[in-house]
Order: C-alpha cells, then structure tokens, then sequence
DNA sequence: CGTGAGGTTGAAGTGGATCAACACCAGTGG
DNA sequence: CCACTGGTGTTGATCCACTTCAACCTCACG
C-alpha cells in the first residue's frame, strides 16, 4: 500500500557520521573524539521515503537512530485500529526507547528523512559507561516528557480550533532545528489523516479548521502541504 | 480555602529516610551505603494533607521530593482557567524535574501523602557524579514518558466510557507499590473535579460513567471514594 | 483517459458539555 | 437542638462542537 522503500547507498561512506557530528548536536555532541570514532565503524546513514516503518511497537529493537533531517512520527494503536500520533521526532533527536527490549511505539517516517543507524549494542555500552552520553540521553528524554505532557494538555482541553493552531505553531517552531525562532513557510511533513491522529481528531474536523484559518487569513495553504504563516502572532493567540 | 498545612515533625529523626530505603525502591536502592548516609543528613520527612501545593508551576524548584506513600497529581492550567492532569505520581517515584531550574508543571497532594524531602544540591550532586544514581533517575524519566504517552492515547482517541474505565484500572494497577497484580479494592485518591481534569471530561460526564459501571455491577462505590472492582476483567475489556 | 489516493465540503446525527436543580454532609453558630 | 452555609457529588434537560456519512474535487500515474 506505500511506495516501496529505497535504502538509498550513497550511506555506507562517511566513516564519521559527518553531518551528525559537523552540527555537534544531538548525541553525537556528548562524545569524545575516540568515542566518536569508535561508534561511527558501527553507524550507518539511510535515507527514507515517506511511510516508512523504522521501528515497530512490541518489536525488539536492532538499532537506535539519530534524525538528521526531517520528521518521524511515533504512534500507538488500539485494538480495534483508532490510532494517536503520540509525538514527532525533529533533528536531531534520537529514536529508540534505551534500555528496553522492544519499542513501544510505532516509529514511522512522515516525511523524507535521512537517519543515522546505530546498533544497540555499541551505543549502550556507551551509556553503561555513564558521563556525558548517557547525560545527553536523559535530557532528552526529560524533554521529550515535557513536551508529552504539554500535548495532553492540548489534546484534553482544546477545541478543535486551538488543537490546529497548536499544531501548526509548533511546527513553525521545531521543524528546522538550525533556526531559532519560529518559521513562517514550511511543508506540513504530516498528511491530513496523520494530524488528525495527533490532535485527536478527524481529517474533515481538521480540514475545515484549515480552511478557517486560511479564509481569516492566519495561515496561506499552496498545494494541500505549503503553509506560510500569515500572522504568527494571531497564531499564537489562537493556540488557547 | 483549603484546610491548613501541618508539617508534623515527628520527621527530622530518622538519619536514614528509613521507609525510603527499606523497600530499596525509588532513588535510594541506587546509592550505596557511603552515599545514602551522606544524602540522609539533608533529607527531611514530612507529611501533607490532601490539596497542597508541592511545586508550583514556572517556580523555581528548591527540592526534590521521594513519594513515599500516597498520590501527587501533576496538572498545567491555560490562561484561561482550563486544567489538566498531566500525571499522577506514586510511591517511590522521585518529584522534581531534574537539571531545571524552574518546574513546568504544578505539583499538588491528591491524598494523604508521606514524602522524603531532598534538597538540589546534594541529590545534582548524586546525580552529575554518574553511576547509578542517574540512571535511576533516567529509567524514571523513561517510565513516566511511556505512561504519558500510553494516556495520550486516552486522552485522544477513547471515549468517556473508555475514559473512566481507563482510569479505575490504572488505579487498580498502580495505587500500591507492594502489590504486583491489580487491586480490587481501594479509595480513591482524586476527587471527581480531578478526575475530569485527568480525563479531559466534566465532572458530570465522570460521575455518569461512574453511576453506569455502578448500574452494570462492573465496580460498586461506597461513599462516594470506597470503589470495589467487582469484574476486573469486564473493567478491563471496557479500556478499549 | 481511467483509476485511486488524498483532500474538501455539505447535511445530518450524537456524545459529551452546559445549565440548572437537588441531595448529602460537615461545620458553625444562634 | 435546628437553621444556615459551603463544598462535593448526582441527576435531568437542553445544546452544540465534533463526528459520521456522503458527494465531489484534484492531481499523479499507469
């Protein structure tokens, strides 16, 4: 049912994991340079279409992986197939629950996205070591909580209207990691079905609310995907 | 409006927050014996009624505290009154968002609560120092993102039904640190308003769901806070 | 040019919110 | 002792925001 995926090899090469580490960020920032030698003979760079499966709830996990570029989307399912995006991954995080043996989440590529493999086996011994990755590792996660939480309090208390402006707010503020403040042009790395699933929602509740804020002329929409933020500040006020 | 704080200090006696490290759960089953003796000389036991304010949203945070017997609710408020429960906190999970300056989240007694007071320098302290210590606390962090992001999925994409029922067995589940299966038989911590908070509901439609669970002998009330899960498993079929 | 996936728009239905009345109980004070 | 009060919880009637159902549009692709 999706375009069938394409491990793209112009990956193998880069003996340091170069644009991971040239940004010095994520947590590639946290390691020494024998370090960083060391785990980048086991890393791997793969590019991904959109769609893509990388991990799978209550699957054993193989390997971690460091976003480098694009959107990945975690989500769980019910029994009966209801379904919540329960968070975003934006450059340069890192995917991959530590510690456990099986994911518990579906992780799955919403837009193009290039990450950087690594084998659980290496990158574990460099937490169990302690020091500063395990440290970078845990600030994470400690982020990622505070932004769960933040989105629960979206998802029990805002309208619909306050759950699209949220949703659009923060991704003026976290899709490009390089910039600082909030952007105003960007490609909705998420189809409408998928930001129904994250806001809780249904995709004609969404779609109208789009319309609403492109017809009070909040936001500009080119091409189902193309927004450009026409008044951030409007936004802003309207995310509740 | 609430009744007034009794810090009971039947507390600065024990050296060694006994109760604390007797189970060896939470933070202290971590340290080694050199490292609890020297945190014990800081910790401080004390009690709270139900309704107190433990740590106040965007404050800067003096303490950390160990949940020794009892709930805390976490909960956010939007500008314009709205709430929400973004967690409840049990026995021996550890209080305080680690390396922050300032809280991001209201912390607050739901019931009757013992805590193990512990100020930031020594535990930073403990912590930065590496070992097991942090990484007790990041397998916490861990945890806790797992169940916000299981409660996501409540908040959602179940219904009221599902909602409640939800709630009674995370309860069940979660309300006694010894027990390891689920208890049929407890009071609950949060009062209906909290509940709502936590469900993202109205009182009423809480209180509707509770009286239905009651009317299908799923689960029986006794004075409004007694419950006795009567059909566990019917209860849990009811999660969605 | 047909086919199908993704998106929009409209009309009708409904689950939960809102509004309102009332029950229950612990204080409190005459 | 009872009347009064306020906080908490229940129940009923009505309303509306969002869902559901259905038609249609758009566009990429074989």
């Amino acid at each position: 049912m999706q375009t069938v995926r394409k491990d793209i090899h112009n990956s193998q090469l880069p003996i340091l994991c170069q644009s991971c580490e040239a940004r010095h960020q994520g947590i590639c920032g946290a390691m020494s340079a024998e370090q960083l030698l060391a785990i980048s003979k086991h890393t791997r760079r793969v590019r991904r279409e959109p769609g893509q499966e990388i991990m799978a709830d209550a699957m054993p996990i193989a390997a971690y992986a460091n976003v480098l570029k694009g959107v990945v989307k975690l989500t769980k399912v019910l029994e009966d197939g209801r379904q919540q995006v329960v968070g975003l991954q934006f450059a340069p995080d890192l995917l991959g629950r530590p510690f456990a043996s099986e994911s518990r989440v579906t992780a799955e590529t919403a837009s193009d996205v290039e990450l950087c493999m690594i084998p659980k086996a290496p990158l574990e011994a460099l937490m169990t070591a302690g020091g500063p990755v395990e440290h970078r590792i845990m600030m994470q996660a400690l982020r990622e909580l505070d932004e769960a939480r933040d989105w629960m309090v979206t998802l029990g208390r805002k309208t619909a209207a306050e759950k699209v402006a949220s949703f659009l707010y923060l991704l003026a503020t976290h899709i490009d990691p390089t910039e600082e403040e909030a952007l105003v042009t960007f490609d909705l790395p998420l189809s409408r079905a998928d930001i129904a699933d994250f806001l809780g929602l249904t995709i004609e509740t969404v779609s109208r609310q789009l319309t609403k804020l492109k017809a009070e002329k909040v936001i500009e929409i080119a091409n189902y995907r193309h927004v450009t933020i026409a008044d951030l500040a409007q936004l802003r006020l309207r995310c509740g």
